[in-house]
DNA sequence: TGTTTGCGGGG
DNA sequence: GTGTACGCAAACA
């Protein structure tokens, strides 16, 4: 038994003899940071049961066939409870019994039935995303379910745990296909691929049939050859992450569709799979195994507030300079035309190097919300951030002890939609150009407002003789003790941020202050977002009376600011949220 | 004024 | 995959 030490990139788990395996996919960081899969056979799938009598309850669940049990104390929002924690053998059982058991007469609820898998390992391990893990493993001659003969593999015999080190320097391959398009938006059931662009660190190249006399073109026999190329490149170089441009939706699709067709098989994928392509409600998202996919295009939506989200318009934005255009309807006319097919190649490796510069600039944040929520990034990067902060608390609540809430039913989703919290105070500016104008803002309000007055659902009370604060307007009482579940969370993240800006102040060395900078500015988000999810009606620990305290108690300290302010003859001439800006008359108003 | 539908990105 | 999912503007009733 040896200890090896490896940045985790990706996480799933297959069935072999009838149990699950989870499989951890990184880069050995023990050995000379060759790709490896470790395998752990150990872990089973398990729900929290609340019963309404212990006794009968376990009973019950023997009658079902649950194994093994385990009678716990858990918070429920506040409340120490007793629960059950039923061992299932595979977590496909889970889905095939809840109804049965939350059905039983003698159970309450239950908890924690629809956490992923491969989410429960990483949260119960301990363990993060983009960071090293440590482990005790034996090496192995093969792994459930990997045919390959390039990956080491390990399986786990020990104790899993994180290093605490996070710096990896990330390996990022970007790509981009072109087709030809005679009649408007390419189909992949007749517009054959022409180009292949793809670009790493210090090289970027084009894959296609024609351009021979371009240095930047690799070029091939046929469509099935460029396809089968680019799987292969994939395939021998590994990257840590592979990015693409509404590759979720266009270009992976398009692929897959076309090798289809065309009969190529593919296996890009670190176990010798192939581009697995998932429908997510309306989007698909697409993944190979090992290789992290991130689609640029629902991480710019959410990264920066703009009218459009084209490639062009947001690299404009991110860097200043236009971008080398073709019109996109008359793209197989370029291809078809001598004289204007290395104008197509320009634009293909254009594309694709812009991919990758949006791509470095971009993901260190990603990076750094991974580690911190601690899911892995082909998810967070598809997250919303509600979603982000949800699953944050999660791990926390485990951490806590703290039994985390259902998600709501249909019939609860649809009666919180629609109800929306009165939003800050805003005062309209007055027209005209004000002279010697004062600013005010509070630093970062809601976050201190949620901590200051203890707001969360566990410390909200009904009780008229509590010690408690009392949000105005509504008159909602919130708990002053103990800390609650939301706040201390927050607390958390705000005392992390505040160390590591710290830290970040002291560093001298360049590098490792913008990475320390890029952690600080991931915990604001998280920060950030925590106020808002209260409203959100898929959130798990939604609360529209916590929702509606935050804003109230933000109107009530910006008013009475401004109210001060006044007091001292200042004259506010806007105001919005948690500032306000005023020109100083010396008159009380 | 409230409710339903359609779209974004990609070529 | 312990699945089934966004958010907004425009069009419509």
């Amino acid at each position: 038994m040896e200890t090896y030490r490896m940045v985790l990139l990706d996480i799933d788990y297959v069935t072999c003899d009838e149990k699950p395996v989870i499989r951890l996919f990184g880069k050995d960081k023990s050995g000379d940071n060759e790709p490896i899969i470790a395998f752990d056979t150990s872990f089973r799938p398990y729900i929290y049961v609340l019963p309404h009598d212990t006794d009968s309850c376990i009973r019950e669940l023997e009658e079902l066939g649950i194994g093994k049990m385990e009678v716990l104390e858990m918070r429920d929002l506040g409340r120490m409870t007793p629960v059950i924690r039923a061992e299932f053998s595979h977590p496909s059982e889970v889905p095939k019994l809840r109804d049965r058991i939350r059905n039983l007469d003698s159970v309450r609820d239950i908890r924690e039935h629809d956490i992923p898998f491969y989410r429960r390992y990483l949260i119960d391990k301990s363990i993060f995303p983009m960071s090293e893990l440590e482990f005790q493993g034996e090496v192995r001659e093969s792994a459930p379910l990997v045919e390959a003969d390039d990956v080491k593999l390990v399986e786990i015999t020990g104790e899993v745990s994180s290093t605490g080190q996070g710096t990896h320097e990330l390996d990022i391959l970007s790509f981009d296909i072109e087709a030809r398009n005679p009649h408007g938006m390419p189909s992949p059931e007749e517009d054959e691929i022409i180009m292949i662009g793809v670009a790493g660190r210090d090289f970027s190249r084009v894959i296609s049939t024609r351009g021979d006399h371009l240095d930047y073109v690799e070029v091939v026999d046929d469509e099935a050859e460029i396809i089968r190329r680019f799987a292969e490149i994939i395939r021998e170089e590994k990257p840590d992450i592979l990015v693409g441009y509404n590759s979720d939706n266009f270009d992976f699709p398009y692929i897959s569709r076309r090798a289809e067709i065309l009969g190529v098989d593919l296996n890009p994928g670190w176990d010798g799979s192939g581009i697995r392509t998932m429908r997510r409600g309306f989007a698909n998202s697409t993944a190979i195994r090992g290789t992290v996919h991130v689609d640029l295009y629902p991480v710019m939506r959410r990264y920066m507030n703009l009218d459009r989200y084209t490639l062009e318009r947001v690299y404009r934005e991110l860097f200043g300079e236009e971008k080398f255009d073709l019109p996109g309807d008359r793209l197989w006319e370029y291809w078809d035309r001598d004289d204007l097919r290395d104008e197509l190649f320009r634009y293909s490796l254009d594309d694709v190097t812009a991919t990758y510069r949006i791509a470095e600039k971009i993901l260190p944040l990603n990076m750094e919300l991974t580690r911190v929520v601690g899911q892995p990034l082909f998810d967070i990067s598809r997250m919303a951030t509600g979603q982000q902060a949800e699953w944050f608390l999660v791990r926390k609540a485990h951490q806590y002890g703290e039994l985390v809430p259902n998600k709501p039913s249909q019939s609860e989703f649809s009666e919180r939609r629609g109800r929306r919290a009165v939003g800050g105070y805003v005062k309209e500016p007055e027209k005209g150009l004000h002279e010697n104008i004062v600013q005010f803002d509070f630093r970062s309000l809601y976050p201190s407002i949620i901590i200051s007055k203890n707001i969360s659902p566990d410390t909200l009370t009904t009780d008229p003789e509590c010690d408690c604060h009392v949000a105005p307007e509504y008159g909602y009482r919130f708990l002053k003790e103990p800390r609650g579940f939301i706040p201390s969370v927050i607390g958390e993240i705000l005392s992390e941020r505040v160390r590591v800006k710290g830290e970040m102040k002291r560093s001298k060395d360049p590098v490792e202050k913008k990475l320390l900078n890029v952690q600080q500015e991931a915990l604001k988000r998280l920060a950030n977002t925590m106020y808002g999810v209260y409203g959100y009606s898929r959130f798990r620990w939604y609360s529209m009376e916590c929702a509606e305290a935050i804003t109230a108690w933000g109107r009530d300290y910006i008013k009475r600011t401004i109210r001060m302010a006044e007091d001292f003859g200042f004259h506010t001439v806007y105001a919005d949220t948690d500032g306000f800006y005023a020109t100083y008359t010396g008159r009380k108003s």
